[in-house]
DNA sequence: TTGTACGCGTTATCAG
DNA sequence: CTGATAACGCGTACAA
């Protein structure tokens, strides 16, 4: 391996003036900084960032922890924090907990050995335990799902966006919708089944929900049960678009048809989503934005910009009405 | 920051004895182990992961650089990495290039720079440029995509898939099949081009081929287009999952269907394929499983195991036949 | 403006 | 088995 002496020698100058021309941290006689950038370019040198973060004292990382790297919603959410990140000259280790409470744990604890510079957060339940970077001072932002403690935090209007699709589908002439969720430790989850019971309510109708693990494999026959039972559902709210996928597929399997049958709305709009026959309606969350706008919070928490406390942003969602809520007159 | 010679400190031993104990390196006696653990439980004392890479000239992080975050093929490879790299201790440092090479290079730079112990890269092109960690003694891993150069490769059969697919095509009927593609320096696209064409080219069939950028917004033009020509394709066979998502759009807006007016098959089994009416027909890949393999083997190269030739590892494709190339009597 | 020398927190070597 | 101490490669006071 060429060190920054290796290079010092070539260029006839001493490690601090190769370093700092390489950092631009002073100024340099442009004659010598000639001589090391050619004595650089000549060997490959190429600065080793271990020992600079040791020196430094931190690091040019940051490390983004999310649950499922298969959900659609949060692969955005990390585009748009990787976008950021880079454009400001951090690396992002991202790491997926695949819902596990101590895969997360453990990624934290990884975080703060390796003493990332800042840390965005999607917890697996809403009383994750954040205090191994917060006990070293590791900025952290939260991102999605809430947490019952203080903390900086991005996510969408998850009520608001439940209120929106349940009362679309009320609107269209369903009497019976169905809320498919998560479990109640997931802070968005619960969210949305408020608003969606909320709803309910108002309009003296029962509300109807099922809670389906992440681990899924138990989702299919839930649904053929439900829409098997002498009341079943005419319509289905699901929370994420995984949960859409398994309430087309019991759909399918019991030969009905959304958008004429039943209807369908769920949060999240899938790729596929306009795709499908009849397209999902959904409630869109502008999931790149939201992982932007973290990275963004975490990069002023950095950089102990802005106000201590912690802050919130609640970001919008949108209803896209497409075919699947559609209820033909009777 | 609580270092390693505060837990000397506190537990009456020396520096040496506390890492020893930590890194099981020798035999310490257990009442002075136990005076450390105790200490280390007090303070709260981590290892500084900075430090120990230094020491140790190297770190237990790897890269995966990938072109699109968006790409279920690659989350599922991500996932495949990931599962075992945490497995074997390593951490993974998830780069997304956007297709873009200069992205690409710069990770590759960042890679080295953070003295990363092994890269997992799926190229932009088959001519892209990995001196940068080679130089470095770098292990480096190719996955899906190939390079012209050799290097250690884990794939699918994508020439025998598309021809599987093609085959599949013409045995239902379609006579004027059309393979929808990528830009030619993506090795894999090549690759299945070639299959479709050597399939055409063997029944006398004139091939109809259209390369889509990455970077899409003209996809649906593109389709139309071609739907609308006056010997237009009677069939589909797209590369990922990603182009059959806009064929589909695009069958959907001149109110054609597919397994009826046209057939349509795909690589890559997406969530969604199984849901869509009718059901997509595909050509799966093994993906989460090109992922594991690949880490297994840069875990191999990491610790210098096996034969010092480049490893090619080609994985086998699967046809599912599910009812979008179904071609009615007429 | 430049160079010398020390320290960042660990691990590994070498005496004891 | 334990302890003192020299690296690891870089950045930066401090002195020149």
């Amino acid at each position: 391996m060429i060190r920054i002496v290796d290079v010092a020698r070539e260029a006839q100058v001493s490690v601090a003036t190769v370093s700092r021309t390489l950092n631009n941290s002073a100024r340099v006689d442009p004659v010598l900084a000639e001589r090391v950038r050619a004595a650089v370019q000549k060997l490959g040198y190429r600065p080793n960032a271990v020992a600079r973060n040791l020196r430094r004292r931190g690091t040019q990382v940051w490390a983004l922890i999310i649950t499922n790297l298969n959900n659609p919603f949060y692969t955005a959410v990390a585009r748009g924090v990787e976008d950021v990140a880079s454009e400001l000259g951090y690396s992002v280790l991202l790491c997926n907990t695949d819902e596990d409470q101590a895969k997360q744990d453990r990624y934290l604890e990884v975080a703060a050995m390796e003493r990332v510079a800042g840390v965005i957060l999607a917890p697996r339940s809403d009383d994750s335990d954040v205090s191994t970077v917060q006990d070293d001072q590791i900025p952290l932002v939260v991102v999605d799902r809430a947490l019952r403690q203080p903390v900086d935090f991005v996510t969408a209007a998850s009520f608001e966006g439940a209120v929106l699709a349940t009362e679309h589908l009320l609107r269209q002439g369903w009497r019976r919708p169905a809320c498919i969720t998560r479990p109640a430790d997931t802070a968005t989850a619960e969210q949305r089944r408020l608003g969606y019971e909320d709803v309910m309510r108002r309009h003296g109708l029962a509300p109807v929900v099922r809670h389906v693990g992440f681990h899924a494999g138990g989702s299919a026959e839930m649904i053929s049960a439900l829409l098997a039972e002498r009341d079943a559902p005419d319509a289905f709210l699901t929370i994420d678009s995984m949960l859409a996928l398994d309430v087309l597929g019991g759909l399918q399997r019991a030969g009905l048809h959304s958008g004429r049958d039943v209807g369908v709305i769920s949060f999240d709009d899938a790729s596929w989503a306009p795709v499908v026959d009849p397209p999902l309606s959904v409630i869109a969350q502008p999931a790149y934005e939201m992982g932007a706008e973290a990275a963004r919070l975490l990069a002023r928490r950095v950089r102990s910009e802005g106000p201590a406390e912690p802050q919130t942003m609640i970001m919008s969602t949108t209803l896209i009405v497409r075919g699947s809520c559609r209820r033909p007159k009777r």
